[in-house]
DNA sequence: GATAGACCTTCCAGCAACTGGAAGGTCAAC
DNA sequence: GTTGACCTTCCAGTTGCTGGAAGGTCTATC
């Protein structure tokens, strides 16, 4: 399969297929005219690549996800270790967010947002603050 | 001020205030020595920017929002626009964060994490999927 | 056989927002 | 005069791609 094909198969850019080739993660056959010839398990591979990536797993997770995937003696809690180490980053960053969510809604709450140049939200920015 | 004082009276490393000198952001006098030499606004200027950019805007919507601090007919409309702006991308982030945590969370939750190999994460990822 | 258009190839550069490090100049203290 | 803490510039690397240039290949049509 050439890459066009390979791309509408895995849900992934052919730029991005290329890339995951540079970086190793799935390495094709070439046939004779130098055009990459991707099977059906690399197709796999790629497809577990879009989900991994699309699920939030770093490129490095997912080149340990991809391997454990193979790995036909994996233990199930390395999966899992990877996984629960996502969800808390993901956590935290969710908890980042919603801490800026209020700051920020607070500031645009007070703010008039008129045609006077009295802001509190550049009050707030230039450290006479309300807030923090 | 040499720029380590200025590091600590704005909250920014060195190689930061440097970077944000390079992009047009704070352009500090120089000493005959050659160097930087900040005055007390160009520290006003950095914490500023630390401010804005930890909670989270671009460096480009910093730029603007430094240009309407040192506006004095600014509107505050335009303020207020760009921190709504802000406000509506945090709340898809969180959005799309918080489903990526679902889906996380239910794959971790069927996932025993022991020895064997089985595992309902890795068949997600695969595409045997229970969710999605 | 020529040519057009859709593929494919490699390589290089750029995005955001820094960060690290090398190589070297300056300054204050001892 | 030497040590050590500063400062300077410049270049490269980070993450995960994406865009574009320059050129080769394949297939269909005339």
């Amino acid at each position: 399969m050439n890459i066009g094909i390979a791309s509408e198969k895995s849900g992934l850019p052919s730029k991005t297929i290329r890339y995951y080739e540079d970086i190793g993660l799935v390495r094709p056959a070439r046939t004779d005219n130098g055009y990459r010839d991707y099977s059906v398990s690399d197709i796999h591979r790629l497809r577990f690549l879009q989900r991994s990536r699309s699920l939030g797993f770093s490129v490095d997770e997912c080149r340990q996800l991809l391997s454990l995937y193979h790995d036909k003696d994996r233990e199930s809690a390395d999966v899992k270790a990877i996984a629960e180490a996502r969800l808390v980053e993901i956590d935290r960053k969710i908890a980042e967010l919603n801490g800026l969510c209020c700051l920020l809604h607070h500031m645009i709450e007070h703010c008039h947002g008129d045609d006077r140049p009295d802001c509190p939200i550049i009050d707030e920015l230039a450290g006479e603050s309300l807030v923090q």
